[in-house]
DNA sequence: TAAAATTATTTCAGACCTAAAATAATTTCA
DNA sequence: TGAAATTATTTTAGGTCTGAAATAATTTTA
């Protein structure tokens, strides 16, 4: 390998700040966590086919229904996940099929569908979740305890700044 | 807030090698990993489509297209956005029926078949393309230069420690 | 109270995505 | 050479997901 010329060496230190208009690092950043986050999803949704003949959203929706002791509304569970309520309706439907989820209109009021899930949802659940659990670490077993420690509290700060920059947006439409 | 008693400390600083078979730190990283990434797509999704009309995946493709000059097979385009063939042929369908991009037969392999943009596609692409890294920077807009250097650091450990713990599935299978 | 506005969910049309099977072209090798 | 294996892409069937429109129930308000 030849040594870098000074330029280059010069360009790669540069600052965003200092290239006013270029925001190439925040791209790369932005397509390395799509990258990790793909790669997670691609080998989890393997993995639920595989061994257990599920799929990834059945298993997020069951996932939220089985923090909840009360029961869970259609909005809450669409909300939970970011996915759409037709699209919280269709996935029900088919853990519905499966006698995993219980659905029932509230008593006080009938608009609200509020989900459940049944003993046998349940039992599936404990399972699954067991096994996940252990796909995770897996996954992640090649960082140390002080990166995983740093690595979440930096997507934390990232959650914080997508937050604002998207609740500005929407405030700006609105004006 | 009450200062926390000495066995909740405890208990938050204790390692995960400390507590066998737990590893809750690890799935509440890849929660918020999920998180970060679910909004910054969910936004660029919106923002594609109130602003020129299109969507992600179309993005992504042309994004792949826009980077080779000699244009790129199904096959590269597929491994390079990791999503399926029969997935690059539907989108690329679309994208041939409002001109944007030219697909033929290579000369030497007929089999294969060659993606380019066509001017046009290269036009959209460009002002599409200015736009996004624009909406990229908004969103990381709070973190400083050390935290989006160190945040890309640990992705970058993060992709190898998927990569290792995928293969080595990959390899048990075959055994 | 009755019309209007709001809220919760479902339906719809359409795009996305996958795995697996089918098709088509090329390469290997007996 | 020509059958078999390999490689590249498309097709198919089915699940996922969205935004927008439709439906249904509740709350507000005139």
């Amino acid at each position: 390998m030849e040594t870098p010329s000074p330029s280059l060496v010069l360009d790669r230190e540069t600052k965003a700040s200092e290239r006013p208009g270029d925001h190439k690092d925040e791209l790369r950043l932005w397509l390395r966590l799509l990258t990790c986050s793909t790669l997670i999803e691609t080998e989890i949704r393997n993995r639920l086919r595989e061994e257990f003949k599920t799929t990834l959203p059945r298993f997020d929706l069951m996932a939220q229904l089985e923090k909840s002791t009360t029961g869970m509304t259609v909005g809450e569970v669409s909300q939970r996940l970011m996915v759409s309520n037709g699209n919280v309706t269709a996935v029900v439907a088919g853990l519905l099929a499966d006698g995993l989820v219980d659905k029932r209109a509230a008593a006080q009021d009938r608009r609200v569908q509020v989900l459940t899930l049944t003993a046998q949802g349940r039992k599936a659940f404990k399972a699954m979740a067991e096994r996940h659990e252990g796909w995770i670490a897996e996954l992640f077993a090649g960082l140390d305890p002080t990166e995983t420690t740093q690595l979440f509290r930096l997507l934390g700060r990232t959650k914080t700044s997508l937050h604002a920059a998207i609740a500005q947006r929407a405030n700006g439409d609105k004006a």
